[in-house]
DNA sequence: AATGCGGGGAA
DNA sequence: TTCCCAGCATT
């Protein structure tokens, strides 16, 4: 058989088979370029599943291009929340604004404009010309990969740029005349439901009479791809610090930096416990003690007094690069008393033995470099709620004259901040009361 | 070209 | 548990 006939034999059976075994989903519902391109940026690195229930949500809170551009960020933030890769979300209102500025409103079809907005690369770019508009433009992503890695046997390595050209040559010549809608959502349905990593269905595969790689035997070792690096681990402290006086029932809060990892995200404060050993396999938990007095520390230098009460539960939370390990330590607001000083001098003690030992750098909110303890009174802490009780807190510095915000919320605060799933899971725990049993 | 960036689901 | 999934932005 030659090329041109397993081509042909691909496009032809793969499209019959999709409109047979097409999935009902939310946005293929109606033709609606704004659907499609919410459905594809969601869909980055996100299962169907995982997407629906967003989608849904998504479309009901801002239906519109014009509604999503209009909306408040943190309303943007809060309606991504669990879904990761945050920035995803920020870029795709940034990039609704774009639509609104340039394009009076309307996605527009040009490929260079498509390509223009933020959020859209090479395979977001193909799969909104071709779902909403019919454009021939190859979306090659992932599962179309592994596909035409198989069935054509290509033994080049899926994650070097240059085989995702040549993916993207081979997809653009497979495409029937008129086709490229269905064509490309055929070839990534194939992916997903047939020809899947670990065990493909090849028996009910439409296209497995001509597919050299399950001809030679290869369908298991296909594709070619070189394994991403371990997670590094990181030992980190986190503080669940209940409010006394005006704060009673209220937890300590703050809001990561504009830029980096879980940007604009509220957490639980917490600090890095060891400097990054270099190749260890797991951190090495920390003694409660000096990790208490750590905890206490780093509060301590961003301006609140708090006083460790004993550990409340470990927890770990995984991304593609880091492994947080959390060591989880409730405490309990301290207001002015006598016995702060004392508190401060142990814990400043511990805060300042660390930051010796790394490099001084990388032991504030997220290895943002922290001028420790920097007590010069100047500087107006960034209190979004009552900033009453604690006002002769220290004065402090982070990074580059960065400050955080810190709020102390209740349970009914939280349906307007958006917090990353363990964050999430732990708040709810605490007010569920499930760590009610430390303070005894 | 290499790295940063979340969170699930399946084996 | 362990393994797998992998677009875009930035540098």
């Amino acid at each position: 058989m030659g090329l041109i006939e397993q081509k042909q034999h691909f496009s032809v059976n793969l499209l019959d088979w999709y409109m047979i075994n097409r999935r009902d989903l939310p946005w293929r519902r109606h033709n609606n370029p704004y659907f499609t391109w919410v459905s594809e940026i969601m869909l980055q690195q996100t299962r169907v599943d995982t997407v629906i229930p967003y989608f849904n949500r998504f479309i009901g809170n801002f239906p519109t291009v014009q509604a999503l551009a209009e909306a408040p960020e943190e309303d943007v933030l809060k309606n991504w929340e669990g879904l990761g890769y945050y920035s995803r979300a920020r870029n795709l209102q940034a990039a609704a604004r774009q639509v609104m500025e340039l394009h009076g409103g309307e996605i527009p079809q040009d490929k260079q404009a498509v390509f223009a907005l933020k959020g859209v690369g090479p395979y977001t770019a193909g799969a909104i010309l071709s779902i909403a508009f019919n454009q021939p433009q190859p979306a090659v992503d992932g599962n179309v990969m592994r596909v035409l890695s198989r069935y054509f046997l290509i033994d080049e390595d899926i994650m070097k740029g240059s085989t995702r050209v040549l993916m993207e040559e081979l997809a653009g010549e497979l495409i029937p005349e008129g086709r490229a809608r269905d064509f490309n959502q055929a070839l990534m349905e194939l992916g997903a439901l047939v020809c899947t990593p670990k065990a493909p269905h090849c028996l009910t595969c439409p296209v497995m009479e001509q597919c050299s790689g399950r001809i030679a035997g290869r369908e298991l070792t296909l594709p070619v791809k070189t394994k991403a690096k371990p997670p590094r681990p990181e030992q980190r402290l986190v503080a669940i610090v209940e409010g006394r006086g005006a704060h009673r029932g209220r937890v300590l809060v703050r809001q990561r930096p504009e830029s980096g990892l879980l940007a604009r995200m509220w957490e639980l404060p917490h600090v890095l416990a060891e400097p990054p050993a270099k190749a260890s396999k797991k951190a090495a938990p920390l003694a409660d003690e000096p990790a208490m007095a750590l905890l206490a520390g780093s509060l301590w230098a961003e301006g609140f007094a708090a006083r460790p009460e004993g550990l409340a539960t470990h927890a770990e939370h995984v991304f593609s690069h880091i492994v947080w390990q959390l060591q989880v330590y409730k405490c309990t607001e301290q207001s002015q008393s006598s016995e702060l000083p004392l508190i401060a001098a142990e814990a400043r003690a511990a805060y300042d033995a660390q930051a010796a030992t790394t490099d001084a750098a990388t032991t504030a909110p997220d290895g943002q470099s922290a001028s420790a303890f920097s007590t010069s009174d100047q500087a107006e802490r960034k209190l979004t709620d009552d900033a009453d009780v604690l006002g002769d807190a220290p004065q402090i510095h982070i990074g580059k004259g960065d400050q955080l915000t810190y709020r102390w919320i209740g349970p009914e605060d939280m349906d307007k901040m958006a917090f990353p799933n363990i964050f999430l899971k732990l708040l709810s725990s605490y007010f569920a009361g499930i760590y009610d049993d430390i303070n005894e």
